[in-house]
This record gives C-alpha cells, sequence and structure tokens, in this order.
DNA sequence: AACAAAACTAAGCGATAGCTTAGAAATAAT
DNA sequence: ATTATTTCTAAGCTATCGCTTAGTTTTGTT
C-alpha cells in the first residue's frame, strides 16, 4: 500500500519497515497459514485497523515480509554474484546460506523454500511468480558461475545447474531439522564431483 | 480406534481401510491443515458422525493415513532391505521413490516427507515420532548397504549415509515441482560422489 | 477556536474450523 | 414382536478465522 498523501492529519505511531520486519520473522517461524491476523497482531504491534489499512490484507502482509526477507539475504547473493572463482564461489554461498537463518535471529529454514513447499498446490499466482523469479535468477548465477570453468560444455553445465538447484533446494529443507554438522557434510559431498 | 464388540447390532456401512486410504490420497495432495474434516467427509464418502466414532479425531484419521502410506511404501523398502548390491541397491531405491506417487494416483512428493515439513516447529509428540522413525529407519538400512563394500571405514559410512538421507530428503521435495528428467539427472549426481 | 482528515481502539461481522448430539433407522439377541 | 445396541442423518455447538466498521483521539490547516 504505502499511500501517498497531501494532507497529513494524524501520524501513524509505527514505521512499516519496521513491523514488517516483525511479522517476517512470525511467518518465517510458523508459516503463512498457521500465522493468524490476531498472532500478527501482538507481533507487530499494531492494531489489525492499521495493519489493514498500511498492508490491505494478510496475504499482503506476506508479501512485503518476502520483499523484506529477500533483501535481508540480498547479501550473500551479491557476494555470489561478484565473485569470481566459479564453483567454489557457489559452495561458499551453500555455506552462507545456512549461516543466514541464525544470524537473522535463528529462524528455521529459508523463508523462500519454506514458502515454496507451502504454497505448491495452492495455485497463488503472485507467491507463485515470487518464488519462481527467486529461483531461476540463481538457477542463472549458478549457469554463469559454472561457465568459469571453460572445460565444461554447456550440456554438463546445465546439468550441474539443476543438481545444484534442487541440493541447495533439498539443504534448505533439511535445515529445518538437521545438526550444523551434518548439513557441512552434506554440502562436503554435494561438491565433491562439480 | 477399532473397537471391538461382542453386541453387534446395526452394521457399519463402510469399510475403515477403505475410507482410510481416500483420506490419505486427500492429505497427500493437501497437506494436514488444509485438509478440513468436511472435505474428508466427502472424500471417505461418511459421515463425520462416522469419522469420529472409528477415527476418534481429525488427527486420528491423519495417523490411521499415514500407517496406510507407510504400508504402501513398504514394498520398495523391503526390496532395498533384501538387496545384496549396496550402493547400487541404494540408488534404485531412489529411482523406485520418485516412481511411487505417480503409480499411487499421481500424487505430489512423498507423504511422510510432506508431513516432515508441515509439522517441524508443531511439537506434535506423535507425528514426531513416526516421521523420526521412519527417518532412522532409513539411515540404518542405508548404513547396513554401505557397509557391503568393505574399502570403506566406518567414519565414511557414517557421513555417506548423513549425505544420502538429506538428499533423499531433497529429493522427495523437489518431486513436488519438478520434471521426472530432472530428478533423474539429480539421482545420477547423487550417486557420482558416492 | 473550528474544522477536516487520518489513525487509533475495540467491538462485531459472516464464514468456517473441529467436534458433539438428538433422534431415526437398522440389526442381533431375547 | 420386543428390546438393546450400534450406526446412521442432520442439525448445532463453541472457537477462531480474515476482515470491517462505528466511534474516539490526534493532528494539520484555516
Amino acid at each position: 500500500m504505502y499511500r501517498i498523501t497531501n494532507v497529513m492529519a494524524r501520524k501513524k505511531e509505527y514505521i512499516e519497515e519496521e513491523v514488517i520486519e516483525k511479522a517476517m520473522h512470525l511467518f518465517w517461524h510458523n508459516g503463512y497459514e498457521a500465522t493468524s491476523v490476531r498472532m500478527l497482531e501482538k507481533e507487530m504491534g499494531i492494531n489489525q485497523f492499521s495493519i489493514y489499512s498500511s498492508f490491505g490484507s494478510k496475504h499482503g502482509v506476506f508479501q512485503e515480509s518476502l520483499k523484506c526477507y529477500k533483501q535481508k539475504v540480498s547479501a550473500i547473493f551479491n557476494k555470489l554474484k561478484t565473485s569470481t572463482r566459479g564453483v567454489e564461489d557457489i559452495k561458499e554461498f551453500f555455506y552462507d546460506s545456512i549461516r543466514v537463518p541464525e544470524e537473522l535471529g535463528n529462524q528455521k529454514g529459508c523463508l523462500v523454500t519454506n514458502t515454496y513447499n507451502e504454497f505448491v498446490e495452492k495455485e497463488d499466482d503472485v507467491i507463485s511468480k515470487e518464488i519462481v523469479d527467486f529461483m531461476e535468477g540463481l538457477k542463472a548465477i549458478f549457469i554463469e558461475k559454472l561457465r568459469m570453468d571453460s572445460s565444461k560444455d554447456e550440456a554438463t553445465i546445465r546439468k550441474q545447474a539443476n543438481y545444484l538447484l534442487l541440493a541447495k533446494h533439498g539443504l534448505a529443507a533439511a535445515s529445518r531439522v538437521n545438526s550444523k554438522e551434518e548439513l557441512e557434510d552434506y554440502i562436503e559431498m554435494t561438491f565433491r564431483n562439480i
């Protein structure tokens, strides 16, 4: 929403970016459906009226939360994008990605992957697009990094990019329950033959 | 439930094993929370009264559905258990596992893995135990098969078993959305590292 | 000071969730 | 045929869901 007004009356007692960050943590922890608007009220510290006037709907709050999440993890994406070593950088991206949740408040897994898993079969165009864009963007970066090894042909690159994308998805899913050691073992094994 | 009675009055007009199988498909397709008792009524073809008298609660129906699912997939587990070739058998088990959903009515993914993902953070002791048992059982079989290669030391075996367990989890998660070709590529790449 | 506009509180909206119950229908035992 | 017991239908229970609205408070403009 973020409506622009010319005539100012009473001022908002909250900052939308701030309360969205709190909402994001709640969605991250519980998923979309299991998070109620009453829970959002408490966590965001504002009334339902304010939630709806700022974000339109629960779905709107979720969309903004996803955007907020993407921005939070953009650092490790940019690091990967600007790197030049190829596969080694992808591996580091994997390590970075399992460190992010604990840095951002000891949450479980990846919000995008969790959302991906929850929204499959739901036919939600808006969320689907967000997820697909995210995934395709990641795959494109993987391909770019793999091409840095000139000995690889395009067919191999495509295959390995697909493999890494699924591996990243699996890692994100597993990171909700498995130990750090197990996750690290998994990363090492995954990159052994790339 | 499956209550035992000595004095028979009116007979049940349904077979519990049959209606549970229908419930299982519904849970498999929608997940636990997104499946309502009204939906179960329609799918199972019996009234809510019958559902509750036979299975106690929606949760009870789900537990029986999980049992039913485990029984359905027990064939490929037994095949893996009784095999003798080692890693090659685990690979075949991976291939079998992506064939099961289409054979059992074109469902998405693995019901146990879907449940696993949905119930993390839910603190549901009964379901958690079911899942953990399933996972630990699978890991034990992996270890057994890996030991068939006498050149592997125990540390390597443990590491590889963890790797395969996470890979299997990732495969199940990915099988909800990815194409058969992508999944097969993933399996091939996964076992290249073993 | 008077007014208009926006943001607040809190009550309440219809719909649906899981589950229960009253009463009719069916069946085995007497 | 009567009775006891179980299963059936269908209505209704309370709680919670996402969302709205009536009415008050705060603010900027005149």
